[in-house]
DNA sequence: CCACGGATTGGCT
DNA sequence: GCCAATCCGTGGA
């Protein structure tokens, strides 16, 4: 698992499809970022679709203003938001320009560059088992421990410094679909992904 | 184990 | 001025 260069890195074609195939197709793939000579990378195991054209919930829904410009770019690039007063949370933009289409990366399980997310999240550097379940089982949490922040708002994924590797295609019988969490408006929408019995997934 | 609420910034009305 | 696509600690059973 240390090594991922057999892998490639998604295509822009990939990111431009519709918000919900993108959702589900980026179960199983491996996010990476580079940081310094560290590689921090992690499978994506849960995702949520957001909309703006029919989804209150989704940041473009009211338009376009400074904070979600970059959600109406066509797919393949980075948007970062600050919420809470405290968190980070990472999207990555799909469809086509002016759409206003995201998924947001909810969760992932560590692959590569643990020790560095565990001293990013906690300060420390020991991890026991209950710890490394801990370190990205949730948007906030998965930008902390990757280190991801204001700075990479907009950045492109077809880049070098965030990326995404590609994987075989997950089958639809271990792709669990809900509603999303964590939100008060279109509650109703069924447009959260996740990969079926993986324990790196959102506890409820 | 579960429920509850405080923290704390910045975007938008 | 309101409140959020969250997280974590506390307190009770």
């Amino acid at each position: 698992m240390k090594n991922l260069r057999p892998f490639n890195k998604l295509p822009r074609n990939f990111y431009t499809r519709d918000v919900i195939t993108v959702a589900k197709e980026l179960l199983g793939k491996v996010l990476v970022k580079k940081e310094g000579r560290e590689l921090l990378s992690g499978l994506i195991v849960e995702t949520e679709a957001y909309d703006g054209s029919v989804d209150q919930a989704a940041h473009t829904f009211i338009g376009r203003t400074k904070r979600n410009e970059i959600m109406f770019n066509y797919g393949g690039y980075f948007y970062v938001y600050f919420t809470y007063g405290a968190h980070f949370c990472c999207n990555i933009v799909t469809g086509k320009k002016e759409e206003g289409t995201a998924v947001l990366i909810r969760a992932v399980e560590p692959l590569t560059g643990i020790k560095q997310m565990t001293e990013n999240r906690f300060n420390k550097t020991l991890v026991n088992d209950k710890e490394k379940i801990n370190l990205t089982n949730g948007p906030g949490k998965v930008c902390k421990a990757f280190n991801i922040n204001k700075e990479h708002y907009g950045l492109d994924l077809t880049g070098n410094s965030v990326f995404v590797l590609d994987r075989p295609r997950l089958s639809n019988k271990d792709i669990v679909i809900t509603k999303r969490i964590g939100i008060k408006k279109s509650v109703d929408l069924p447009w959260r992904f996740f990969i079926k019995d993986n324990s790196y997934v959102t506890k409820r």
